[in-house]
DNA sequence: ATTAATTTTGTAATCATTACAAAATAATAC
DNA sequence: GTATTATTTTGTAATGATTACAAAATTAAT
């Protein structure tokens, strides 16, 4: 995705669309690796000239807020984030830690009975052994 | 659940059912409450003489390790436990920050198309307003 | 170009968790 | 039952992620 569409992307959900945070949402677009903060900042830090740790906070609270990245709790020390909105779930690997997406629809997430809530979110996280590190293991 | 059956449930699971363990255990199982560590900690202080917030840490780590508790990362600040390790869903409200259990059969839940993977824990997360606190809003 | 509003920065504070060595407790051997 | 050994617990310090906050920089508006 070019920064012009970002740009226009972010501003139709309320966000000016200011050099760092086109970056930063770049970033999370074109990588979809599900990053830490410290990983957008270390790759971010040589290509943005003086961008701070604290704008990288700043910048992905935003996001999340807005409804444009989602903040993943996985595992409790870090927090992951992904500009894939859309209804799906995440598997990570603790041989490798990397977060993979998988599809789900929306029709197959479990609707369970609970009468009276209002839900905002889903969240579907499978952990276990990827099936690259599974063929390192047994090899 | 009584003192007795607690020590005999962690002996069946590696555990030797040392005293703390087994009032950590009991409090678990009785409060079903998600609790996280401060809050085990501060409950349980009074009445366990001597407890160090370390070893409701060590203890817990311990459960999970075991197979006797679930670590819930549902947000990125704080871990909680469960002593029900049996399929089951979480929702977590916004307004209260309580943490209620939904029951979700085995076979409810989604099956990825994730071959080759080894696939260990199923973590699944709502979050929003709880019925309660709806009914507050409105009124 | 000036002024006002917003954003970013950098440092310090906070909070949950872990590391680690010493003290306490429990299990085992004699 | 005491001595010895292994395990557990404690308390403090360290770590690491995140937030608070005020000053500096940038952007928008006049």
């Amino acid at each position: 995705m070019e920064q012009q569409q970002i740009s226009t992307y972010l501003l139709k959900n309320g966000i000016r669309p200011l050099q760092k945070r086109v970056k930063i949402m770049g970033y999370l677009v074109s990588k979809r690796n599900h990053p830490t903060v410290e990983m957008i900042y270390s790759d971010l830090v040589h290509e943005i000239k003086g961008l701070s740790k604290t704008t990288v906070y700043n910048v992905l609270n935003l996001f999340v807020q807005s409804g444009v990245a989602l903040a993943l709790n996985i595992e409790g020390n870090e927090i992951r984030y992904d500009a894939d909105t859309s209804t799906h779930g995440h598997f990570k690997c603790r041989v490798c830690s990397g977060v993979i997406d998988f599809r789900i629809k929306q029709e197959e997430l479990p609707k369970p009975m609970l009468d009276g809530f209002r839900i905002e979110e889903h969240h579907f996280y499978l952990m276990g052994v990827c099936s690259f590190c599974c063929n390192k293991i047994e090899a």
